[in-house]
DNA sequence: TGTACATCAGTGAACGCGCGTTCACTGATGTAC
DNA sequence: TGTACATCAGTGAACGCGCGTTCACTGATGTAC
């Protein structure tokens, strides 16, 4: 395959109509779950045939790889966005829980596709793990300062010797929450356990399980993230 | 159709052969996921022809249900098979979560079924409700005699409201943990955080989504577990 | 104890469906001289 | 400014696949007298 140009009216033309099949299969997606996502229906969908869409994406596992690094950059875009109260960390948490929850029951088929359950045969190519890591960043400085409690010292401790032993990793602390290693590992054992926590309400929340019971998944993560709050005694 | 004999030999063979042909569709499953289960599949891996299957089950979807519910019932019972250390509410909530999360971890594929993502089109019909109640019956009384930190407040309260209006969880929860209406709004409480934490830590391990980072799932489990304790003032 | 009958497991052929993907092609659009 | 050429979007036909499910049937197994 040529190189192709990455300006001009075709390439812009070009990007618009991979815009439109992506907005199809997300609609899809929606509906269905990853195994509705068809090429013939997107192509239906669109007003073109089958085939044509193969001039924009290489197959059927090109375009879910499309959406899901789609995916990752609009759930970090939401959380980069989340407002700084500016009275502490506490409340800055809260702000980027809201903010990630927020993204994902607006678009819980994107979420899903992200956090679920992993599509089968698909494996994530390594750029997507940068992805998911900028999801996580804006968490780091917020437990920087925290000081965590007694019963998650095994995890600092396991984490401790990541960083120690994995450079990238240290790097994309260090760039997140600039401060002494015992601080980086605090961070990141904060985000770690802010990551979890914030799974185990919104998963379960977007899965549907909550219907019928008598708390609300907003109610269920606030306490959630004020409790790990209390863990690193935030301020 | 007629009734059908619920003993003698044609019946026993009955059972074992849907036994048989569950286990091959629990195969699938581990390797390929939901999409990945057909029944012709399975079919011939048991020897038979494909419309064989439709002696035992009426559907695609009557099979998968079926798996479902065996899978909600075996993790009820390999929670209400945790052992109780006998050294009071925390331990034992150790042990509980410990036991789940070894379901889990052992068959992965099976968790997926019942807490991960939705299988599109498929509705549980009532009785599955009972079935995942059952699973989370043995932490009511762990935190029957729990002090619910201040944080834990609002989501407090809605349990209250939801347990003043549904009769039905009020008795599920009085046979869980027979004591007064204030306790009963905590062991529930604490049993919908423990919930979620479980599953923040369970669901995002078996995806795969731990791979390459430093902790272990279960030196993570064990710290939320821990700091829940706390958040109740277990003993 | 033997026989006639009902029940039920299982078969093979077939149907219709929707899918991913390939291929040879047509026509429009942009580009180089 | 005009023309020849290259590039690229899109088409229609076709392939092969695997699937869920139905149907009329055959043969074995259990049951009632």
């Amino acid at each position: 395959m040529a190189e192709a140009r990455t300006t001009g009216p075709r390439a812009r033309y070009r990007e618009q109509t991979r815009a439109e099949i992506k907005d199809a299969a997300l609609r899809q997606l929606a509906e269905g779950g990853t195994a509705a996502l068809a090429l013939v229906k997107i192509a239906k969908e669109l007003g073109m045939s089958g085939p044509a869409l193969y001039r924009y994406f290489a197959s059927r596992d090109d375009l879910l790889g499309a959406l899901i690094d789609d995916a990752y950059a609009d759930a970090a875009a939401a959380v980069a966005a989340a407002p700084d109260p500016g009275t502490g960390p506490r409340a800055r948490l809260h702000a980027l829980a809201t903010a990630y929850r927020d993204w994902a029951v607006g678009e819980p088929h994107r979420y899903q596709l992200v956090q679920g359950t992993p599509t089968p045969g698909y494996t994530a190519p390594p750029e997507t793990l940068a992805s998911a890591r900028a999801v996580l960043a804006p968490f780091l400085p917020v437990f920087a300062t925290g000081t965590p409690a007694p019963a998650t010292a095994p995890v600092v401790a396991q984490i401790r010797a990541w960083l120690a032993r994995d450079e990238a990793v240290a790097a994309w602390v260090h760039a997140g929450a600039p401060a002494g290693p015992e601080a980086a590992a605090t961070a990141l054992t904060g985000t770690v356990l802010a990551w979890s926590t914030l799974h185990g309400t919104i998963g379960l929340e977007i899965s549907g399980h909550y219907t019928g019971m008598g708390h609300t998944g907003e109610t269920l993560l606030t306490a959630q993230t004020e409790l790990l709050a209390d863990s690193f005694a935030l301020a």
